[in-house]
DNA sequence: CGGAGTGATACG
DNA sequence: CGTATCACTCCG
């Protein structure tokens, strides 16, 4: 039945409500919580779980989640541009990571395509967990499904570990896509690859991003890795 | 002349501008600074700042510096009300700090009065320095002047030094109010006055100010006090 | 522009 | 509701 509290929200799609609670007693009395329902009944206590569980259908870059409207100004954060192409406007290397969705036919590797434009935060750690909640880009991920039964290489790796200094850089970089995002540097570039060198990527990388290399971080390949 | 990049802004009185200029290099690369400037041509960098100067003549509260709009969701804050009136509706003893503005007229105590509710903020610390940039507040501060002048107590106090345990609670606390609450106590109630116990005061003022007491720290009179 | 201080978010 | 982490504000 309606649950009294919880309100319509205009700005979600039709049947998503709202509802604050006010918290009552210890340190943060009369601070509030706010949630949201799905259709479904599901509940929501953050803008990352939604966007989440809307993946690409909704966009929540300007939606301020403690009010539930839609707010022009919350652009300022999602308005950090490449730094490139501020200052290097169409110069420099090939950059492998966002020119790299080309053809989308025949290549024996995974494309990263969408991986780094796609995610609204700026979050750099690798969060594990994500991997459920469900919905979230089906599409693209179906995309790729028929080609990794092809990886071969993906295969290789599974079986010997990645060596443990090759960690992933930015947002949701998966083991795989890692390993697609290294592969394909080796085959389109014939200049060295060191990774993601300057440790001002951890803090802003939409700015500090060195596009021409992989979304790794800096590693060495160790006498340990070889044998 | 009309420098380039100053805006009107409608939400504060006419002739004031609006510049936001945008961080070029470093860490915060991409991020932007918000100034204001007064019809005279004075350049404020904070919400504090533009506070000080424009004063009571301005309600501020619910002003966004970044967008330079009213955000009627920035009431949020201010939303705290007294944990008595949420839970002891009309309870208790007759609450020394917030019914006091009674009669302003003859009485030779000083009455905090907008001591609390006039800021914004939930700072504690007290605050230094502040004391500069000049208008705010002219008139209510002027009603106090000609009490302050036969205030006795204040003479005493200023040549014997208030005790190093007594000290105040609350934003703008100052030694001279401080002192007003003290003394108003000790004439309005027959209880033992002891001062704000609970640490959770430093973190929450608003929800968990003990009204039954004056706006200070827990104290005891030692035997130094009294000789 | 940097960075300490402060407040808000996100999830346990 | 607590609290680690993150993000932003304010001012040097």
């Amino acid at each position: 039945m309606e649950k009294p509290g919880r309100m319509d929200c205009p700005a979600l799609p039709p049947g998503w409500k709202k509802e604050e609670v006010i918290r009552k007693s210890g340190l943060s009395a009369g601070k509030s919580d706010v949630y949201y329902f799905s259709p479904s009944g599901k509940k929501f206590r953050s803008k990352p779980q939604l966007a989440r569980y809307l993946g690409n259908s909704v966009d929540l870059s300007s939606f301020d989640f403690r009010t539930g409207k839609m707010m022009p100004s919350k652009l300022q954060k999602n308005k950090q541009r490449l730094r490139n192409d501020a200052l290097n406007p169409n110069k420099g290397k090939p950059d492998l990571n966002t020119t790299l969705p080309i053809r989308q036919t025949a290549s024996i590797f995974k494309q990263p395509v969408t991986k780094v434009t796609n995610h609204p935060g700026n979050k750099v750690r690798s969060d594990p967990q994500r991997l459920s909640e469900q919905p979230r880009q089906l599409f693209w991920e179906k995309r790729l499904q028929g080609l990794s039964a092809s990886d071969v290489s993906e295969q290789i790796i599974k079986s010997m570990e990645l060596p443990k200094g090759l960690q992933g850089v930015g947002p949701g970089c998966s083991t795989e896509s890692l390993l697609s995002a290294v592969a394909s540097a080796l085959h389109t570039s014939s200049a060295p690859i060191t990774g993601q060198n300057s440790a001002a990527v951890e803090k802003n990388p939409g700015i500090w991003l060195n596009t021409a290399q992989p979304l790794c971080r800096a590693f060495v390949v160790t006498d340990d890795d070889i044998r």
